[in-house]
RNA sequence: GGUCCGGUAGUUCAGUUUGGUUAGAACGCCUGCCUGUCACGCAGGAGGUCGCGAGUUCGAGUCUCGUCCGGACCGCCA
């Protein structure tokens, strides 16, 4: 293709987009102009489909309507882009496109102009032929550009603006102020390992990457602004999983004389709202609620999927003094014999439970070893991977009698330390729903959202020997529990919630601490003296000095919610440009080194691996 | 930091179990034919650093070690 063939535009605007012509436009001449989604060449005439964000629509060039048009037509391939003017006209044969919406019509080329070519693709971008692309997300991830391209990523990229605005639109009515909180702020030492930036004008020093702009939000409201909310990047520089970016967006929202009621009525009216306007879909509102205790003890998650049953069930009644001495001492020990129902596992092969208890239990669960009472189908009687010498048959029954499995069920069973046991059962009893296919990742729903409440404010640190917040140092203790901050901090309840949907975290947040009295006794029970909590969070305690008022708030995962409404497996299927797990962008290649004399201006020499003892 | 899976033509994969002649297929690309296709069709052709580096061997895509990259997960992530 020579630079001669390229003509100036001199068709003008494009008179429709390719998605908007139909059987009504008949007759009409239009200008369109977009991308060869692909070409089928039958000698003689020529079909072309045209792309655009909007839509596809077929070109027909034919060389006894223009033959100099058609045969320019010739040298067309894929991610050509065109400016092409016609006649609209009825097709032929238009069943065969029965759910594309231009299928009624096309468009007879009088004119083309070739506005630019492109070199044969890395990877098919047409929508006819990758609405499920088999690239690997290397190449993908290199060439974002194309791969926005496809239908399945733009169509994300569309929903995610429509949640956007769905979401301005609801706290603008509720009249929620929308303000941006710096990006350059300062590093807190509790939480995530924080993205640094170092200051060039003081030498030594080093601005943070806000994890959430959760300090200045409360500043907000010591400030009077009431309601706040805004849609924000936060950034943790941890090790990443496919729901996990090291920068990803979070609607942060607090106010003022807040309780969790009002949070909740409020987040439920933001999230239905986003129901409505990109799925058409209304939520049941109020979402149901369950205590982060009842949650870990039935679900063995602090974020239950409510998809599908087999709850969870305390056996501790059922086994009391059976004799077996693994269930006994663990009872005995304040632990916990927990156990689930697999409906119609009940003939399911000792092969598969013995590789279900290698791989899975003691493996990646690190559990004690899997016990197993199989009820066959067949009626013939219980199967128990435990001998009845060792543990009595009428404790078993009893047992199956409370998890109320039929025949041809069966009942799944770890005994060991609460909680922890009834964690791994958690996610022993998603792996099971996972295998017997009780749950699909769909667009389409069920939609099973759940608040998650009175989550512990600490939570001890073996490794530290100390305690730390759960969910962050300005979250209040629940009032009943006050007096226990000082002489038991592992028992205090907070004033804590997450909204939980279909098995993910989707928000988190809490009624804060608005005195500076109450705020110094949480830092004395973390462990952080007052000169430090001065030079940490000296701010804020200066503020609540001024007549802080009560407030609350939470913050929204946006990519998550935005990944749930879409379907997608993996949160870079939601964000334009995503990182990879190693946290690195292949299209612009970040991060990269700099030149030796930013470093210098920035007061940085670097080490070398061998210098780094650590 | 750890466990596991993968890396072969532009792309997606087969071939690796059991080392052995010229590394195959589909799609894409190129050439020719084809006037109602819509994943158009037909015929032919070009296209390979088997991720990279060592090693074992007469001989390595295939075996061993190291390393890089991608992915899933654990640790980590209030």
């Amino acid at each position: 293709m020579s630079v001669s063939q390229f003509k100036v535009d001199s068709h003008g605007r494009r008179t429709h987009t390719c998605g908007a012509l139909r059987a009504e436009h008949v007759g009409q001449t239009v200008v369109l102009k977009g991308w060869v989604d692909s070409r089928r060449d039958l000698g003689g005439l020529i079909f072309v489909d045209l792309r655009d964000r909007y839509g596809i629509t077929q070109i027909v060039f034919n060389p006894e309507h223009n033959a100099e048009t058609a045969k320019m037509a010739e040298s067309l391939r894929f991610e050509f882009v065109l400016s092409v003017k016609g006649t609209v006209r009825e097709r032929e044969v238009a069943a065969k496109h029965a759910g594309m919406p231009t299928a009624a019509i096309e468009v007879m080329a009088d004119d083309l102009i070739l506005l630019n070519t492109s070199e044969p693709l890395p990877f098919m971008v047409s929508a006819a032929e990758s609405r499920e692309t088999t690239a690997s997300e290397d190449l993908r991830l290199k060439y974002r550009y194309l791969d926005l391209r496809r239908q399945e990523l733009k169509n994300n990229v569309l929903l995610r603006h429509r949640v956007y605005q769905a979401v301005r639109r609801f706290y603008d009515g509720e009249d929620f102020v929308e303000v941006e909180t710096p990006v350059l702020m300062k590093s807190t030492p509790e939480g995530a390992r924080d993205y640094l930036v170092p200051s060039r004008v003081h030498a030594g020093k080093f601005f943070a990457l806000p994890q959430s702009p959760q300090t200045y939000k409360q500043i907000l409201m010591v400030a009077g602004m009431d309601r706040y909310f805004q849609i924000v990047k936060c950034f943790r520089d941890e090790d990443l999983r496919a729901d996990r970016q090291p920068e990803f967006t979070q609607i942060d929202v607090e106010m003022t004389f807040a309780t969790e009621d009002l949070v909740f009525e409020t987040a439920e009216g933001m999230l239905a709202q986003i129901w409505k306007d990109v799925k058409g879909v209304d939520l049941e509102l109020p979402f149901p609620r369950m205590t982060y205790d009842a949650a870990i003890r039935t679900y063995g998650s602090d974020k239950p999927d409510l998809r599908f049953g087999m709850e969870l069930h305390d056996l501790n009644p059922a086994f009391k003094g059976c004799g077996f001495r693994v269930f006994d001492s663990v009872i005995d020990e304040g632990g916990a014999v927990v156990g689930f129902v697999v409906k119609g596992g009940g003939d399911t092969g000792r092969g598969k439970l013995d590789k279900l208890d290698k791989d899975i239990v003691r493996k990646k669960l690190g559990g004690g070893g899997l016990i197993h009472f199989r009820l066959p189908s067949d009626g013939s009687e219980l199967q128990s991977s435990v001998k009845a010498e060792v543990l009595p048959t009428e404790f078993v029954q009893k047992a199956i009698e409370q998890t109320g499995a039929e025949q041809g069920d069966m009942v799944l069973v770890m005994a060991g330390a609460a909680p922890k046991v009834f964690m791994q059962m958690g996610d022993l009893r998603l792996h099971m729903a996972r295998e017997e296919g009780l749950v699909e990742e769909s667009a389409d729903g069920p939609w099973k959202f759940l608040w998650v409440t009175d989550f512990p404010l600490l939570e001890y640190d073996e490794d530290e020997g100390r305690f730390f917040a759960m969910h962050h140092p300005f979250t209040s203790p629940q009032a009943e529990d006050m007096d226990k901050l000082g002489t038991d901090p592992g028992a205090v309840r907070a004033q804590a919630y997450d909204v939980v949907l279909n098995g993910s975290e989707i928000g988190g947040g809490s009624i804060r601490i608005h005195n500076s009295e109450v705020q110094r006794q949480m830092f004395d029970a973390l462990g952080i003296d007052e000169e430090e909590a001065q030079m940490r969070f000296g701010f804020l305690l200066d503020a609540f000095r001024y007549g802080a008022p009560p407030h609350g708030g939470i913050a929204f995962g946006l990519d998550r919610i935005v990944m749930l409404l879409t379907g997608a497996s993996s949160l870079r299927d939601v964000i334009v440009f995503p990182k990879t797990q190693s946290a690195q962008e292949p299209m612009v290649q970040s991060p990269d080194v700099v030149d030796a004399h930013q470093l210098r201006d920035l007061h940085i020499q670097l080490i070398t691996k061998e210098d780094d003892a650590d």
